[in-house]
DNA sequence: TAAAAGGTTTACCGATCGGTACTCTATTAG
DNA sequence: CTAATAGAGTACCGATCGGTAAACCTTTTA
């Protein structure tokens, strides 16, 4: 019972971030809309910034936690988990409540490569990376780091496009192209 | 004479908004940064939002022209300017001063579809799809709108890896599979 | 020569920022 | 029964936010 207020605080302020910007939200703002008092907030983490970090750690196990099981769900071998992403992604970009990448958002809003929160974000994209190069190995396809280097490619790509783009559905556009890249990296062919 | 005072000023916070954000760029900020008094500024734009958008313009400006420019020189055929597009984006990672792509972090930092500044930076990755599915067309291949569209989520994910990845060389990765694509949307093949 | 016009400087506005101090209340553990 | 703990509520802090007003200077134009 006594770690119940902090996740929920972490679990509302980190759809509050998220749907909102981190810098375009303030603590006052938090403190209406979690319905947790300031004073609580602070005893809980020392700084706004740690709050986002906390959240960002939060959404990061959620989102990875969620996407490669979705993956896993959708297709039973590895090779084809490896091009079951982009029907995930897919999903995810028509949820209605989709506002692009948290930490990319995060990244952008604080650039220095040494603040703890662009390194959680930087962070995130090497877990999501190096997941991809486990599973490219485990379907013994050929350079399987490289394969995964392409498909995080892909994925990233089909976030910013949908994200920024007008309609299209690039989660379906960069499936196309990870089917081809799977496809030739496949031995005995 | 009359037109320079405003040019300096938005070039100048284009600047500073691109190498800092814009909402961590307070406009005392700029006062200090741009030696031109607040006053002034006002007196050219209405609002922050306004030079803001302004900025995001002229960026657009010399960013599409020093990209397309750029591939016109690296390479004569369209076709090969398709795929040069990746070495002058892998120059453009490697200058000293390059700080990711100010259209998808003005997007992330002003999220709502209908603000201004949302608009101009979805209005530029449209001009570049567009631009690209020219160029495609002109070069002769096959479905060159579908291929515009994967070589812009190829180019989108380079810029995200470049900016928020763990060294590596994005752009040239990127560049391996648009030479697949490139070559499998050429006819008589 | 006078008078706009563009620019700077200084001071200031109310609002909001992240963060703190203090009081009060309710729950819970000894 | 009591003491400790967690949280809510309120009020406040100095700093900064975007933006304005007014006085002054300088250059161009009529």
């Amino acid at each position: 019972m006594r770690q119940t207020k902090r996740e929920e605080l972490v679990e509302k302020a980190t759809a509050i971030f998220y749907r909102n910007g981190f810098q375009a939200t303030g603590m006052d703002r938090l403190v209406t809309e979690t319905g947790i008092s300031k004073t609580s907030i602070y005893k809980h983490f020392k700084t706004k910034d740690d709050l986002i970090v906390a959240a960002l750690k939060s959404r990061d196990a959620f989102l990875r936690g969620w996407l490669f099981g979705r993956m896993a769900q959708l297709a039973s071998t590895p090779r084809e988990q490896l091009i079951a992403m982009f029907d995930a992604l897919h999903e995810w970009f028509n949820e209605p409540d989709f506002h692009g990448c948290m930490f990319a958002k995060a990244s952008s809003e604080y650039q220095d490569p040494e603040h703890p929160i662009n390194r959680e974000a930087t962070d995130h994209v090497a877990r999501i990376s190096a997941q991809l190069a486990e599973i490219a190995e485990e379907a013994g396809l050929n350079q399987p780091t490289e394969l995964a280097r392409q498909l995080a490619l892909l994925k990233e790509g089909a976030v910013v496009l949908a994200t920024m783009g007008r309609g299209g559905t690039p989660a379906l556009d960069a499936k196309a192209v990870a089917i081809k890249l799977v496809d030739e990296a496949t031995p005995d062919k």
